[in-house]
RNA sequence: GUUUCGUUAGCUCAGCCGGUUUAGAGCGCUUGCUUCACACGCAAGAGGUCCGCGGUUCGAAUCCGCGACGAAACACCA
């Protein structure tokens, strides 16, 4: 077989892939073995791929197919969100586009573009999943609003309902004009912005009864038109729904406004003057305009002080009938108007710079979120809280990196009720029937509704057609929480075998910045339907920036395209780069250029695999010392990898074991293993050595595979002749991390250092390695054994025992073990000195300090037996390598 | 503002419940190599007052305190 010096991955991806969808690879059925289960953190079903999906979905790629290796019955369940806020305004935005307006529809019509929509685009995330490699079982692909999905929120609504858990009332809220719904806090976005602070001039009502105290710091205001006050504020287009001026009653600066009353600007209402210790008397004037409509702190305000509540903007930020002036214009707008206009009427004493944070809609980014009053449904927290916080706090549920147990806590102690409507279409209707007389019933289904309408009512002849269902549906979240249990039918179905078999889930993985809107809600919702825990273990990733550590962004361009990425580098390519990159729960710099050292690996693993290729085998020929010995190294040093690497993946540590794994390959079994049983040019390699190889081969693809699972199926399947639909992805590697004996590998590893010392020497001398040189060594050889490895990686002729080193020979140590490499006339005496010196300062320093711990009575003392024996090893080892340098530099003539 | 995290080689990070031959890795860098698997390569190297200052200790990159700088979460002053 010829194969190309690169290896070229779109050949090969794609024809994977499809072999393990059609052997059914990745599905998995309840059955005797230990389940092992990730569900997907749905992403949005619109949405294309970004490259926080492709580092979130690699790694539990990796997860679970190292799970199935291990013999687990793992399954990785897929499935997309239907993201209800973006979702409803790409489908607004693209009717706008064909001229027409959300208005003009009505619902149904709505939701049928909705999900035209969504079967043109949706599923795209998912076939971009399967260019990276991810081993979703897609049997069971699943959408919040399918109709299992769909069930189970609803069901859980009016269960949460009757539970007395769910509750509707006229709130403060955070509103997005331009969705024109309601937002929970979390997905409220906080933006630092440069603005104006206007001062402006609150006329006294009653003149004549303001007295002037004379007390020194007093600012007192007036003008041909008489006293005034002053209020700071960043939005002067809120005055119109002004209903009070706030003072704080301990600042004396403000007290001659006490009991006044003042006339709003422009409007001409006269508003009374409250008194709060809330206003703080430092900022701005110590003076505060209350508007109880558009603030949240003014609605408390409102409510302490019994104040009237003018909202004066329309649910798309318009000012409304109700502020009188500036009606139908923007909120904007408006604000740039009254400045103008306030300042022609002398009402506006100056302007500052001022810089403050805007709330911005998470989804909207270019939409400032207005305070706004409305009827909303919501979910009491505190039950859920008390829930979910122990198991965490107690590490019965551990978080990854552990620091976001304190982010989650602080969360959960400070929790607010949760506003589960919102003012779409696109989403699932809330189950809430109002009666033609009043009231409303929550139920399941129309028909359930109409027998609690009936009871409630005491009307027997209500019909479906007589109530009026809820217009909102539910927060995206609110079907995201149950996901882990929808994905089993576990809300409609609580004991079927599925959600027994796989609940609770092992391994969560997901950004730090869901950690409310999802993973807390999440446990929440375990608890309280399950009883138990969603997942075992949440593995938050960081955030993929670019290389300058900027978040990726459209606006910022510095987002690559993941699948050009793949097209560029290969899937393993990719997937290693974002691993070498990314250690748990550190954000990521992302620097394409590193998806190059992941292409180079796969490069270096083909190449290796090319080599082997191109060996005659002789079934005649005896295997070189050599290679038994490589072998016996290689097969022990594989097994301690394995072990180090199942260590490193029990404690997250992704990127670390995937180094471990590449060093393994590349430094040890390409560059030294390969080296050693490589048969001399046009020679055969012999049978033992061969199959050996082989074996030892297909155990690292084996270790690879979770990481890079293109190639290693490609080379796997190539190694030898395979079954029908047999695959690497189900091989165990349960077999690689057997017992081995730690000194095959120490003296291998000095055996190299020995190696690494002659040819460091030829490099210094210029000697090509097809000179053949000879090593001397003081006395026995210590790693005699490995002589045949030695002669044949330094090029050596022979390795002979002296009793002292000849002339003309340039000596090294390995720990404490003298070699020389016999030069002749080749040897620089003043270049060897030099080295000695150095080499003898060295060593010197350091046992200086070792003598400085060892003359020290209080250490010998305090310090454990075991300690002081280790330094007392340190300062013999010393002393003998002291010596042997001395004597080194006499032979040169030195006299020391 | 409150809380949390971080500061170790040019870059990205590991080491941190104190002691493991005077600090490790990958990348990058330097110097040789067209050695018949691979230049997406081979070989050999260089490179660090472990942010600063104090303290605890026989012993501190590692523990404690203060400071400087950086990041995040939450809360915000209109």
């Amino acid at each position: 077989m010829e194969l190309a010096s690169k290896y070229n991955p779109a050949e090969v991806e794609g024809k994977w892939y499809q072999y393990w969808v059609d052997n059914r690879l990745f599905h998995s059925e309840p059955d005797g073995r230990e389940p092992y289960t990730i569900v997907i953190p749905p992403p949005n079903v619109t949405g294309v791929l970004h490259m926080g999906h492709m580092l979130n979905n690699t790694i539990q790629d990796i997860l679970v197919r190292r799970a199935r290796m291990k013999g687990k019955n793992a399954l990785w369940v897929p499935g997309t969100d239907h993201a209800s806020i973006a979702t409803e305004a790409k489908v607004v935005a693209k009717l706008a586009a064909q001229g027409i307006r959300k208005a003009d529809l009505t619902r149904d019509d709505f939701l049928k573009h909705a999900w035209e929509w969504k079967e043109e685009h949706g599923g795209i995330i998912l076939k971009q999943l399967r260019r990276l490699g991810c081993s979703c079982d897609w049997d069971r692909t699943a959408f919040t609003m399918d109709e299992v999905r769909s069930r189970s929120v609803i069901k859980v609504f009016c269960d949460l309902y009757d539970k007395g858990l769910i509750y509707r009332g006229v709130r403060m809220v955070n509103w997005d004009p331009k969705a024109k719904t309601a937002l929970s806090d979390e997905e409220v976005v906080y933006k630092e912005e440069h603005s104006k602070l206007y001062y402006l001039r609150y006329y006294i009502a009653d003149q004549e009864n303001v007295t002037p105290t004379g007390i020194d710091g007093e600012v007192l205001h007036k003008d041909a038109k008489g006293w005034y006050a002053v209020v700071a504020t960043t939005r002067p287009e809120t005055i119109m729904g002004d209903t009070a001026m706030c003072i704080n009653p301990n600042d004396p600066k403000n007290r001659w406004i006490s009991g006044h009353r003042v006339i709003v600007p422009l409007v001409g209402r006269e508003i009374p003057v409250i008194e709060d210790e809330y206003v703080d008397i430092e900022f701005g004037t110590g003076c505060l305009k209350v508007t109880p409509a558009h603030d949240v702190n003014d609605y408390m305000l409102g409510e302490k002080y019994n104040l009237q509540t003018i909202d004066i903007f329309n649910d798309d930020g318009s000012i409304s009938e109700a502020a009188g002036i500036y009606v139908g214009q923007d909120r904007f707008a408006v604000r740039k108007q009254i400045a103008i206009d306030l300042d022609a009427a002398g009402l506006l004493e100056k302007i500052e710079d001022y810089t403050n944070k805007v709330g911005y809609s998470e989804r909207n980014a270019d939409t400032a979120i207005e305070p706004k009053l409305s009827m909303q449904w919501f979910l009491k927290m505190q039950h859920f809280a008390d829930m979910a916080l122990p198991p965490v706090m107690n590490d019965e549920l551990k978080f990854y990196p552990p620091k976001y147990k304190n982010t989650y806590r602080n969360w959960l102690e400070n929790i607010k009720d949760w506003c589960v409507s919102r003012q779409l279409w696109w989403g699932h209707r809330i189950p809430a029937y109002y009666l033609p007389q009043g009231g409303y019933v929550v139920a399941e289904t129309i028909g359930e509704a109409v027998e609690k309408a009936r009871a409630k009512s005491g009307d027997a002849s209500l019909t479906a057609a007589d109530l009026r269902q809820d217009e909102d549906v539910l927060d995206t979240w609110f079907s995201s929480w149950l996901w882990p249990i929808s994905l089993f039918d576990g809300i409609n179905n609580p004991d079927n075998e599925e959600i027994k078999y796989y609940y609770s889930t092992n391994d969560l993985v997901t950004g730090p910045d869901i950690i409310f809107f999802w993973v807390a809600r999440m446990i929440m919702a375990g608890y309280e339907y399950r009883g138990d825990m969603p997942f075992r273990n949440v593995y938050f990733t960081g955030i993929v920036r670019d290389k300058l550590g900027r978040k990726m962004s459209k606006s910022l361009g510095n987002s690559p395209d993941p699948i050009g990425l793949i097209e560029k580098y290969g899937a393993d390519g990719v997937r290693m780069g974002l691993m070498l990159s990314a250690p748990a729960g550190n954000d990521i710099p992302f620097d394409e250029a590193i998806c190059e050292q992941g292409r180079n690996f796969n490069n270096k693993i083909w190449n290796a695999f090319r080599l082997t290729q191109s060996w005659t085998v002789s079934d005649s020929a005896a295997q070189p010392e050599s290679s038994r010995l490589a072998v016996e190294w290689f097969d022990a040093l594989l097994a301690r990898s394995a072990a180090e690497i199942d260590d490193l993946m029990s404690k997250y540590r992704i990127s670390e074991a995937l180094m471990t794994a590449y060093k393994l390959f590349w430094d040890e079994f390409a560059s030294w293993y390969l080296e050693i049983i490589k048969p001399a040019y046009g020679q055969p390699i012999d049978r033992l050595t061969y199959e050996s190889t082989l074996s030892l081969f297909e155990n690292l693809l084996l270790l690879l595979h979770p990481f890079m699972p293109f190639i290693t199926e490609e080379l796997w399947q190539a190694v030898r002749e395979r079954k029908p639909g047999e695959s690497i992805m189900n091989q165990s590697v349960l077999g690689i991390a057997h017992q081995y004996e730690e000194k095959v590998i120490s003296d291998f590893d000095s055996c190299k250092a020995l190696v690494t010392e002659v040819r460091s020497i030829r490099k210094q001398k210029n000697i090509a390695m097809r000179e053949a040189l000879t090593v001397e060594t003081v006395g026995k050889n210590p790693l005699e054994r490995l002589n045949s490895v030695i002669m044949k990686m330094a090029g050596l002729d022979s390795i002979e025992s002296v009793d002292s080193k000849s002339d003309g020979t340039a000596p090294f140590m390995v720990g404490t073990y003298e070699f020389a490499v016999r030069l002749g006339g080749l040897i620089d005496v003043d270049a060897e000195l030099a080295k000695l010196d150095a080499e003898l300062a060295h060593l010197e320093g350091f046992l200086k300090g070792v003598m400085g711990k060892l003359n020290n009575q209080n250490f010998v003392a305090h310090a454990p037996a075991a300690v002081v024996g280790l330094e007392r090893k340190k300062q013999s080892d010393a002393e003998q390598k002291i010596a042997a340098v001395r004597e080194n530099m006499r032979r040169l003539g030195r006299d020391c």
